[in-house]
DNA sequence: GAAAAGCAGTACAAAAGCGTACGAAACCCA
DNA sequence: TGGGTTTCGTACGCTTTTGTACTGCTTTTC
């Protein structure tokens, strides 16, 4: 099966799958931005001040508690969006989103962006049903969460960041994932050491290559592969230019 | 602090937080059902034909693989709907909703629905504000099933019960809260004994009554309270009548 | 080029939860 | 009333994951 959400040409697909009109309608107001890693894209309990529009990098949600808990509940590159609980009405959202992996994105202010939601139906229909697609993957999440071993979320992981980049080198630490996850750091090394005998990845000091993705795909057993196959049916993909 | 849902004289809040011009707009178009336990409100990968606004009872949305794994992802009683999907323009999800408490509900055809949100943005605006309320719900599942012990995501789950429900008693066995919570039935059984040993609880064949709600909310730590903050936030409480 | 910081590998005991299984108690219905 | 069924209590060994901590290798910084 072939690379997910590879949107070439650092396009955003979400965008690409607007009808001409809406597109139009939106245009004017985006402005490219730079997104280091790390940039944060909605701060929680926070307004949101601005809607990204991802062409590359990796946007990642994390929910977490007083406690110092957290755990990752979505994440989007190309194919999505920052800012839902814009199109959601609800000014902002309690949770947390940064991006993971830097990239180029497409701003819009709030404002303007609820604006051409209001005048716009299908604008908004086209991106609720990216909302749908996302509240997917965050029951999916949970689903994995509850149910799946170590190796296998890691697998699943490793497959949903692999969908939204170029190449196949992953960077970031062990750390990092684990805080993904929310499993212990030493966990994950021992995670990756098995993918890594079964030849599927190869690791290094900041570094995971994917190698083997039929592998991995195996690995995340039913963890991987719903909220994609609803991302095709109720969003699609733009004609490759 | 008191019940949360308490929905008085089994009425939907979520109806009765909409302006006097949307409930009017919504009404006649209302039947009133009796919803039966294990009743299905949403069938996976199947068109929606009616949206339910319950006024008692509990219904709970389900994940599952294909091997068989399942964990419940959401819950709503009086204070919220099914068939969210047609919000989002999506017809349906691939998630399954069915009734875990049976109560009473308010239908209405799904595309009769759908034109009603097409010609009234403040009811369509009203219920995306309930679509974040459970989408924050889901991602603390997420959250909770990835961190907490078996006891905290216990008591988490028997407050959420007990807040949509009258009185104090909550009729299920453990093996249906083992599939809720997604373990394993015997560890339902010495859960619910740690949680009776602290007097909070009294647990009997099918029957699990709440003795002491703050004593649960401290042993589910901050795995409870935040999408009940949201729906304060974002819906709100209708006037008592 | 030395010191500091960051990152990865490893180890060990303990806890949490699982799979399984068996028997007892409570309930249901004929 | 009695047999079948459902639900619950409990036990045992095993796997997974955790908490903690120490080591050594890189990379960065001064």
């Amino acid at each position: 099966m072939p690379r997910r959400f590879n949107c070439p040409h650092g396009r955003s697909n979400l965008l690409s799958t607007l009808s001409n009109a809406d597109f139009a309608a939106v245009e004017p107001h985006l402005s490219t931005e730079t997104l280091k890693r790390n940039f944060t894209l909605e701060e929680p309990g926070k307004p949101i001040e601005k809607v990204y529009f991802l062409k590359s990098g990796v946007g990642s949600t994390v929910a977490f508690s007083g406690g110092g808990r957290r755990i990752e509940t979505a994440l989007f590159g190309c194919e999505g969006m920052s800012g839902l609980s814009v199109v959601l009405r609800s000014e902002f959202s309690v949770h947390e989103t940064f991006m993971q992996v830097e990239g180029e994105g497409l701003s819009i202010a709030s404002d303007v962006f609820q604006d051409l939601l209001d005048e716009n139906r299908s604008l908004q229909n086209h991106l609720l049903r990216y909302v749908q697609v996302m509240a997917t993957q965050t029951a999916q999440t949970a689903l994995t969460n509850g149910q799946a071993k170590l190796e296998e979320r890691l697998a699943r992981w490793l497959l949903m960041c692999h969908d939204r980049i170029s190449g196949d080198e992953l960077h970031l630490t062990h750390e990092f994932l684990s805080i993904m996850l929310g499993v212990r750091r030493a966990g994950v090394t021992v995670g990756t050491h098995v993918l890594e005998g079964k030849g599927m990845i190869r690791a290094n000091r900041g570094t995971i290559v994917i190698l083997d993705r039929d592998g991995l795909e195996a690995e995340a057993q039913e963890s991987y592969g719903v909220p994609e196959e609803e991302y095709r049916r109720l969003i699609g993909f733009g004609a490759v230019g």
